[in-house]
RNA sequence: GGCCCCAUCGUCUAACGGUUAGGACACCAGAUUUUCAAUCUGGUAAUCAGGGUUCGAUUCCCUGUGGGGUCACCA
């Protein structure tokens, strides 16, 4: 007697076709199929479903393994040894072959030859007349002699699926429950064009029994193709593997999240300045979430927690009002050092500033050279209210110009007239131009003690701010001009009074 | 149209038959502040509808309604 096999080691995979950009709602259902995987020890595994040469391309495979890799998304298992690469079903023709065969051969596939105008009239009529638009089933009985014959012929074919007729087929989604279809509602689908080019249905199918997928999680518009799945998998004397149907992600038009109604791509998040932290931790809680009330979450901290009992069966929207806060939350949290880092390739490509050695920048319009503690300066002037990091380059573009450019309108504060306004400007000039020891504390304690002086505070100090940043909005005075230094502060002051002249 | 899935504040969600239906984002107000942000305090806001089952339904069942997915020689 053979000892009693131990329990089965979960094995999940993460199936995409690169046919475009990576998806956000893409990257949701890998991250909760590789989470699944780390949390019961499992195994996760990368197959690349290139089965259609027309769309799939290499730039877009790139771009999604590079872009997983950003998140930490790690895979266990290839085809070689050495430097992980994934599976591509364009490198299984000869697998999808063997069980094509096995499949002709014992009839539970067939060659149809009925041309494409023909199958898709039929389909329009079903509809019509509100019938299930399936295939009837003409060349399903050929005999081998005819189908030998017009395959000589060249006739053009594909390979059907003999579906059994009024089977019921279900499946216990582990999201969703039980899932019901009849069979006669599926038809006989097209599983090949030929020998050596599967379609979809039969790759994915074989793939799945083949790398002994132990649980298959994937977006909810793949439910149709379950029961086709399971039928072939069935046929081919397996036994189907578990699933679990996430729910899809909708935009604000509550439709499956598209361009029109936001960014869809992974890597428009990021070059918006979106911190993969935030990344990972928002979508994890697009329809799962812990059970407790804490809402931060590390993709570590995700492993250790997920349960596939926690997901949510109904479609989230996405909400990117959220996502801004949790991001603006992380980049509070990163470290300041990182952070100017992190904005630096920014500010270049704004074309405000240059790398001319390793830290070292030369500042474009002024040709003032800059080391990356000064842009940590600037960086830390507006750490807090950062949302997304390329805002940095909005908030801090004032330090790197020659000139200001703003309205005088602007340098007043309240009730102000220009006499006022020149007399207050001229107050901070004294004030700054007589500090010595140029510096934040310095700065504050001057500049307070006579603004406090005064009735009102912002007479003083909102005129001196517009002065410096040109903005309406900034960080506090004494900050920025500490970080623009004694000499740029006073030219800027001046320049505002020449302004009001 | 057929088949399938779904339904709690505007949004993400909690409440495994008994809660004043909880939290977070957003929003509003207050505190702080020269402005904005951050922070703290408080507030507005939801069980799609109708039938059952039950002493009691957000929760279970049915019907309706609404929304979504899918019906490729794409995946």
């Amino acid at each position: 007697m053979i000892a009693k096999k131990e329990e089965k080691r979960i094995r999940t995979r993460f199936a995409p076709s690169p046919t475009g950009h990576l998806h956000i709602g893409t990257v949701r259902t890998a991250l909760f199929a590789f989470l699944f995987a780390r949390k019961n020890k499992g195994t996760f595994i990368l197959r690349i479903e290139d089965t259609d040469k027309e769309r799939s391309e290499k730039k877009w495979e790139d771009e999604l393994l590079e872009g997983l890799e950003w998140l930490k998304i790690s895979f266990d298992e290839g085809p070689n040894v050495g430097p992980h690469t994934p599976y591509r079903q364009s490198e299984r023709t000869e697998i999808y072959k063997k069980y094509l065969e096995k499949m002709l051969k014992e009839g539970s596939a067939y060659y149809c030859f009925c041309p494409k105008e023909e199958v898709e009239a039929e389909k329009q009529y079903l509809m019509s007349i509100g019938e299930a638009p399936v295939y009837q089933g003409k060349c399903r009985d050929l005999s081998p002699e005819t189908v030998e014959k017009y395959l000589k012929e060249g006739r053009p074919s594909v390979i059907r699926f003999k579906s059994p007729s009024n089977q019921k087929v279900f499946f216990n989604d582990l999201i969703r429950g039980k899932i019901e279809v009849d069979s006669s509602t599926l038809g006989d689908f097209v599983i090949a064009k030929d020998l050596n080019n599967a379609l979809f249905n039969l790759s994915c199918a074989i793939d799945d029994v083949e790398m002994e997928i132990t649980h298959v999680i994937r977006g909810e518009d793949h439910i149709p193709n379950t029961p086709k799945q399971i039928l072939i998998i069935r046929a081919l004397g397996f036994k189907e593997p578990e699933y679990a149907h996430l729910s899809l992600i909708l935009g604000t038009d509550k439709k499956k999240l598209s361009k029109r109604t936001g960014k869809t791509s992974l890597i428009d998040y990021k070059e918006d300045g979106y911190l993969p932290e935030a990344i990972i931790n928002f979508i994890a809680f697009l329809g799962w979430n812990p059970g407790t009330e804490e809402e931060i979450y590390s993709i570590e901290k995700l492993i250790a927690d997920f349960s596939i009992e926690k997901i949510q069966k109904s479609a989230a929207i996405f909400n990117i009002e959220k996502l801004d806060w949790m991001n603006g939350f992380y980049i509070r949290k990163t470290p300041l050092y990182e952070l100017a880092q992190m904005c630096v390739p920014y500010l270049i490509k704004a074309g405000l500033i240059k790398e001319i050695s390793l830290e070292k920048y030369s500042v474009i319009e002024t040709g003032e050279e800059i080391h990356i503690e000064d842009i940590e300066k600037m960086v830390n002037l507006y750490h807090e209210r950062l949302k997304k990091l390329s805002e940095i380059v909005e908030l801090v573009g004032m330090f790197f110009k020659k000139e200001l450019n703003y309205e005088k309108e602007l340098l007043k504060w309240k009730e102000m007239s220009d006499e006022d306004l020149v007399d207050s400007l001229k107050k901070s000039f004294d004030i700054i131009s007589g500090i010595k020891d140029f510096n934040k504390d310095n700065l504050e304690k001057e500049l307070m003690e006579e603004a406090n002086k005064i009735a009102n505070r912002g007479n003083l100090l909102w005129p001196l701010r517009v002065a410096l940043t040109g903005k309406k909005n900034s960080a506090g005075p004494m900050e920025i001009a500490s970080a623009l230094g004694k000499e740029k502060t006073l030219e800027r002051i001046e320049e505002a009074i020449n302004k009001l002249k």
